[in-house]
DNA sequence: TATTGTTATACTCTATAACTATA
DNA sequence: TATAGTTATAGAGTATAACAATA
């Protein structure tokens, strides 16, 4: 019996179907986040901010500034300066001035990090739709919409302080 | 526009419906999980492998030995030790010799436990009902269903190494 | 020898706050 | 003053490995 079985088994009527459900969503994220993790790690010697910065990135080829990566990453400052600082000394995303501001830069793919990215993420949606691979695609929709749903309640629900919560890395909707 | 929108958007083609139900279930699951151990913090003055550990003792009357709470929370034993030196300072839980070997333990829940467990899994049940409040009855079902498939296929796909691997806490089957 | 549990250590990921340089 | 970015530090959460006591 796992954990699942154990929370709900023997007192059904104090676990509604809400509950039942958000421990096997909350396995079935973390099943998949540790694989993606791992083979990053293995397969490209990186990890998940990692290919999250460049994902960004990919998506804004004249580059983003630092307070736009950390927006997006939904992480402090802090943090995007220690990840950027690793990236540019393996030659895999620069800084570039921005005219008219000294203060700032725009953070952008190289060439090799543009090469690189494109290989990650190539493997990274095999990982994915071996993940969901138990689905038809209709299912998929039907998730993906239900999710939807969640989501927008979940963003909703509380004011949500401006500042970053901790990392929703590569969604946007 | 969010991540899911950015990442999406501009190249549907490279990006099958598999990957963009990963990066919403993702935010999905972190703005709850959030949450979650932000209320725990607030109100109960916890974190979530703590509750995770009360929950398993609080399905295991007589208590559970270190190992199988090691086992049930999927991380290693050093942090269990870590965590129940915690809880047993705070007359949360405590350690009960088991007849026949000297090395084992139990750890049981106290009445203190218990009761402050009952009043968090109140709460906590209070915050997943709400997290999922946008679903009727019915698509919640729908949601549970397809993703035990993705669970039994994520748990069967790789014969998954014989330690713990990161917390899928309170999920059991 | 194998198992139970503890201790020590390190790593990833994140936040906060003080700081520098520029606006 | 306010903003862009950096640095330093702290904390949660986890893993690995060496260890002691007992089986």
């Amino acid at each position: 019996m796992d954990k699942e079985a154990r929370l709900q088994g023997t007192t059904p009527a104090e676990h509604p179907e809400a509950l039942r459900l958000w421990l096997r969503m909350l396995t079935c994220t973390q099943l998949i986040e540790t694989r993606v993790r791992a083979a990053l790690r293995e397969q490209f010697d990186t990890t998940l901010p990692r290919f999250d910065l460049m994902a960004q990135l990919e998506r804004a080829p004249e580059g983003l500034k630092m307070n736009e990566l950390s927006r997006r990453m939904m992480v402090t400052g802090g943090n995007v300066t220690g990840i950027t600082d690793q990236l540019v000394s393996e030659g895999l995303v620069q800084r570039l001035d921005v005219a008219g501001d000294r203060r700032a830069y725009r953070v952008q793919l190289t060439p090799a990090g543009r090469a690189q990215f494109a290989a990650m993420a190539q493997q990274h949606e095999v990982w994915i739709v071996d993940a969901f691979a138990a689905l038809s695609e209709k299912e998929v929709a039907t998730l993906h919409r239900l999710l939807g749903r969640v989501k927008a309640n979940s963003q909703t629900a509380v004011p949500s302080p401006p500042g970053p919560s901790p990392h929703l890395s590569l969604e946007t909707s």
